[in-house]
DNA sequence: AAAAGCAATGTAACCGGTTACATTAAGGTT
DNA sequence: AACCTTAATGTAACCGGTTACATTGCTTTT
């Protein structure tokens, strides 16, 4: 394989010569820069990239910690991550966790065994929080999307509870006054704000929380199905649906048609992410808009910055309300 | 950092030796191994494995060429490919091309910089046909899911034209002619493919082909809910739609039900794909089920395969009819 | 007992770049 | 003309492992 040294051979200079007439053109003259390129060109020089990365101990590459990439908001957050990431000269690891910090554990150790220079961790756990890891080095990361209470690290996140509570709200305004909600995974910190934007409009309303209608679910389509049952079961059952997810939502539409009722008829349900089904549902379904791509920009060009020093503030994302047609005025 | 030498120091023996305890821990002694476990787990020593990669000119890392990591099929097959890559001990550089062949060469060009090992492209686009890459050399890539018809590497495919003739029997079985397809991309072979398969259905039966029926897309939505506009504004509109993608026939059911008209009664919808939705559209799609999560393990093992000089067979992977309420007979 | 064989370990070259430092040559100053 | 400055280039150390080859010391063979 050509090498640097075949190539300083055929121009006749130095290997550090060839280097700087690539690195830095400038400090090179014209005449050896000519005589330099052209042997690249001759040899069908490529450097070894590995060589670079090994000598400047930067890999250029970030783990990217996705819990499941089958969830369409988070192939979403991925594609803004991978642009972003490819503009700046970064390749992207990706992780497809499935909630096992194992695998968090171990793909995050890549940091330490210099394979990737930072982590993005889009779920609520601390990879290095494994005894394996030393407790002192604050390694490069960011967690985005759904973050840790006490993250070790800079964060980017919605304001879940203030987005939560407009959704019920918007039911409230409608007349609803039985709303269910069907939630995420028990422990997330993602899904305990979801609840308590609920419960503030809830009581701001002065609706008292019945407990019965609370779901958990795991954000599947099947999961909401599977809590639509639950609901619709229930003696006084809901008029309305808050779900976590719009995954969750099209589930539970599914299960709510199954059993001869209608949306928003019947029951009103709203969902959260605005995946590219949510317009294409029937009824489209109302919903809460993350910036998803942006999402993943923004945790890039943290990452990058704290590779490079600098001081990382946390981060806030946008959100909007989108009104569509399966939350409609309750019908007694 | 802590390296080798350090290791050695504390131990109190040579880097070899270090480097032999730790890989090849039967070609030296009990006692020796002994003390240099000790030293490396009390300078808590990690190998460099950049050191390690760039020695050994391997990178354990593969390119994944993907054409939209947001396309739920394609979300599937990356998972696939993730856990074999994992067990394997092989990394994921992910690239969501979105077509773009530039950048498609250019995330190629990492295994001729020796960023990756080999390529995995989903796509039906040869990424090192560029003038940059020497013609003579066989890159090692597997070509997936989308395949080239002179792929110039091994091949996993679907026999997309006995799927697609599958679906159209089905419809035909059901008493319909007049059945529209929504199809891919133009330039693609699984679309030419496809084509070819619905074809062979009509001409068995006898039905004459009726390129007004015939409408291009691009796999999203948005493209089954336009297409879908064309084929109901026909005169003779279709009683059925074949579509070559889930997305396509959920963004088709969209427009189809907005008409005011209904699924399957008035026209019945058929998918690609069995994408988690396609149970919980509304009807539930009936659909060609493919093995998305296989056709990413199949691809890596075969891609390791190449990468370690074997010979390799071109692989076809086995598809499903699933027949659920999108479609039903035919009611002139 | 000398020779041969073998296990265990050490020494140092090597992978392919980058870069600190050294060297050379050319131009400018007094 | 001697001295200084600066630009251009060369030399070689370096990153952190791996491994071919050399060395040492012990056991076995004849």
């Amino acid at each position: 394989m050509t090498n640097i040294r075949k190539v300083a051979e055929l121009a006749g200079v130095s290997v550090a010569t060839v280097s700087r007439a690539l690195k830095s053109p400038d400090i090179v003259s014209p005449a050896t820069r000519e005589k330099v390129l052209k042997a690249v060109d001759q040899a069908g020089y490529k450097p070894n990239l590995m060589a670079v990365q090994f000598r400047s101990q930067r890999t250029y590459n970030l783990v990217v910690l996705v819990p499941t990439i089958a969830n369409t908001f988070f192939a979403r957050v991925i594609s803004g991550i991978q642009e972003a990431a490819q503009e700046r000269g970064y390749g992207v690891l990706l992780c497809n966790t499935l909630g096992d910090e194992a695998m968090e554990t171990q793909y995050a150790s890549l940091v330490t065994t210099r394979q990737a220079d930072g982590v993005i961790q889009l779920r609520a756990f601390n990879p290095f929080s494994d005894n394996a890891f030393p407790a002192a080095a604050a390694l490069p990361m960011i967690n985005a999307c759904e973050v840790l209470d006490d993250a070790p690290c800079p964060t980017v996140k919605l304001d879940n509870r203030a987005a939560a509570r407009e959704v019920t709200e918007h039911l409230i305004a409608l007349g609803h006054r039985r709303i269910g909600m069907i939630k995420g995974p028990r422990r997330s910190p993602l899904t305990r704000d979801r609840q308590l934007g609920y419960q503030d409009a809830l009581s701001a309303a002065g609706i008292a929380l019945d407990e019965r209608l609370l779901c958990p679910g795991d954000f599947t389509p099947l999961a909401g199905y599977q809590a639509a049952e639950t609901l619709i079961a229930l003696t006084e059952r809901p008029t309305a649906i808050f779900c976590e997810s719009d995954e969750m939502a099209i589930g539970a539409m599914s299960r709510i048609k199954e059993a001869g009722l209608r949306v928003p008829d019947d029951i009103s349900v709203a969902g959260f992410d605005d995946i590219a089904f949510a317009s294409y549902t029937d009824p489209p379904l109302t919903t809460i808009a993350q910036p998803a791509e942006a999402f993943g920009r923004e945790a890039v060009a943290m990452l990058i910055d704290v590779l490079e020093g600098q001081k990382v503030d946390n981060l806030v994302m946008p959100y909007t309300l989108l009104t569509r047609a399966s939350t409609a005025p309750c019908r007694p």
